[in-house]
DNA sequence: ACGCTATAAGTAGGCTCTCTACATGTACAT
DNA sequence: ATGTACATGTAGAGAGCCTACTTATAGCGT
């Protein structure tokens, strides 16, 4: 997948990936993996800074704690973050149901559907 | 629709649309409302640098001519443009599998599918 | 002891693309 | 004369993702 596609989507992955409980941007990185086959390996530089700017949009919140000598700032959706959520996949469905409008091949003339 | 979540998927949509045929930017446009029910409304201020640029990457060939008074460029589907359109269609595939994936709600306890 | 890998978080700077707002001009209807 | 549809374009701003780099601990292998 070519890496810039995830733009102005990526705020809805990391609140999906929180609706299971809160998580540490590391895990969230992880759990992106898996939900996604691997296809999703977002580098640290992306999703740092957007835990960040969630934070700071109030729809998580963050505390930081120490595990096994490790810092972590661990997150958790907020209520605006959950309906955010909700936004972001109203939003995603009706983006991609007019893509895939406007991608669709052309019919070929005579061709039936 | 929020107004910039096109962002990386615009020249495959434009190039879809000149699937049909040889358009101009203009037309580009109105095609674009039509296939999409109205929901893709851009701004020519979006697609006529987006033309020039999948001119310039040869995607596309451009040329000028006058219809009712009016100066027209009117854009045609390079074969460079046909593979990017079968590029972007596989990306498109690839990317809104991924995206339902993590997007889709997690299953409650017990909940069967 | 040393180095490597995994875990964990972050910043700086660059780059691309879309948007808003504006500029220019013709044709046609009121 | 004014407004609207048709038609193309540029300038500047802003957002957000990426690359590359930095810092730090824990644990393993050699």
């Amino acid at each position: 997948m070519r890496p810039d596609a995830v733009r102005g989507h990526l705020d809805g992955l990391i609140l999906s990936v929180l609706e299971d409980g809160p998580r540490h941007g590391y895990a969230i990185i992880e759990a992106l993996q898996a939900r996604s086959g691997g296809a999703l390996d977002l580098p640290t530089g992306t999703v740092y800074p957007a835990l960040r700017r969630l934070e700071r949009a109030g729809r998580l919140s963050g505390s930081w704690s120490t595990v096994g000598g490790r810092e972590r700032r661990t997150y958790t959706l907020t209520r605006a973050g959950r309906h955010a959520l909700a936004a972001q996949r109203a939003d995603w469905s009706e983006f991609s149901s007019v893509v895939e409008a406007v991608l669709r091949p052309p019919r070929a003339a005579g061709e039936t559907s």
